[in-house]
DNA sequence: CTTTGAATCTCGTAT
DNA sequence: ATACGAGGTTCAAAG
């Protein structure tokens, strides 16, 4: 059982006494309060007085979040130091980071909640399907989705200029290089795979080699691009072989989640 | 002010109605719990039981962390619906978000703690300072800063190869494609300005054109190869330039972040 | 240590 | 709406 503790619109002392020590004894820290935030490394900024959500967890990692949106406003990924001061009637947090060297402030006007938690286990697996990897494996074990007669050469080919996700050869002997995408693709995917075919071409002097952009989809930029730079686009349907690489090698024996949520 | 609730250990029932009034009200709910996630959408994960810390956003934004670490291990950036349900001993917290199509499902088995806040304000400005674009902008003022003699024929030209940072012309009539870092520049740096330069090159056969990779630092092998590719280098100084674009146009007359934490 | 590329990237902005 | 590039990107893998 995770030991819980916290405070309701505490008062300056309470209030700076119960962040320090929750952030002393490493507890995930979770506090809703007024504040203002600066931030001085990388970049900087400056964020004036405003309701937050201040996340401090065990690793030193700290967000700060405004009421909407995904992202973070103000954050530090892992600290060195964390301290908390009481000064002028405002709650100091200071997070340090060494390398890159980093400090983020926190300076609470009114701590409106904090609860701080001690002693959380969170040792389960990730896992992801779907992925890039996930789809370019399955299609280094299946070239012909390609193109029949295809036969890989290498998945992951280090290049001067990159790394190719597939290199194959074709009937014909020609080198092909396979760029993988798995939601559409942009300029950067066809620059991309630019850079693999000239990088071969160099490494193989009077060999031919073909350019092949394999994904769902592709911007009219995108396509245009290629066709100029006589590359080849294949159109993939991602969901259909992360089913067939699935049914190849199940990772898990569960119920799909749209299942569970009909059964729910 | 905003008012808060929270509930500690609560049971199945009290929890669930908690959390299904905290949502319904359009709270900022955030909830520590022993829960499993799964999502389907653009990708797909599965995440078995662990401690995890739950935060629902007034706009719909759902995040699920985990005790360490920046990222969420899942998320909703928003969502169109979210809803709360019990279920044989679970509660199940289902966020569905409509483009793309995506369901987010959180099956909490133990509720630590969670709180709900209502009404919280933020309305500051978040001003940043000392990005790329701020630095480009001041040295396509000023581009006596790179070398005497240039005169700025566009900031963020587009090329076939993407947008080159700032294009001159020296006192030579030689085109100069400058690219623009505010940290140390790596190899990705110099690719992208050799792109911008062999592109300028195409589209304008015969012109001489120089390159010049603008950083505060570079890596020894984004330098190694900028001289192989015939690149050059120009160390700026980001801080002054920021300070020199400060007094230009101020932004905001307060004191430094180094200086508020000497004080404090 | 650096390099490299993916990401459910997110987010802003221009078209 | 879509496309494109920046980001204090973060993150993990690989050399």
């Amino acid at each position: 059982m995770a030991p819980v503790r916290h405070v309701a619109s505490p008062g300056l002392e309470e209030g700076y006494r119960f962040l320090n020590e929750a952030v002393a004894r490493r507890d995930l820290v979770v506090a809703v309060a007024r504040c203002s935030v600066e931030y001085e490394g990388r970049g900087a900024s400056r964020l004036g007085e405003g309701d937050r959500l201040l996340i401090v967890k065990p690793d030193g990692a700290v967000l700060v979040h405004r009421p909407t949106g995904y992202s973070p406003v103000n954050w530090q990924p892992d600290s060195h130091v964390i301290t908390v001061e009481a000064h002028n009637g405002f709650i100091v947090l200071r997070s340090v980071r060494k390398r890159p060297r980093e400090v983020l402030v926190v300076r609470i006007s009114r701590l409106y909640f904090a609860v701080a938690i001690h002693g959380l286990v969170d040792e389960a697996e990730f896992i992801e399907y779907l992925d890039e990897g996930e789809i370019a494996d399955y299609l280094a074990r299946h070239p012909e989705v390609i193109e029949e007669g295809l036969r890989v050469v290498r998945r992951e080919r280090p290049l001067e200029s990159g790394y190719a996700d597939i290199v194959a050869v074709d009937r014909e002997g020609r080198y092909v290089v396979i760029e993988v995408k798995r939601v559409t693709a942009g300029m950067e995917a066809v620059k991309q795979l630019h850079r693999y075919v000239e990088g071969l071409r160099k490494n193989n002097p009077g060999a031919k080699v073909r350019g092949i952009l394999a994904a769902p989809a592709a911007t009219k930029e995108a396509l245009s691009l290629l066709s100029s730079l006589g590359l080849e686009y294949r159109r993939i349907d991602v969901a259909k072989l992360h089913r067939e690489a699935k049914r190849e090698k199940p990772r898990s024996r569960v119920a799909s989640l749209l299942d569970f949520i009909k059964r729910s």
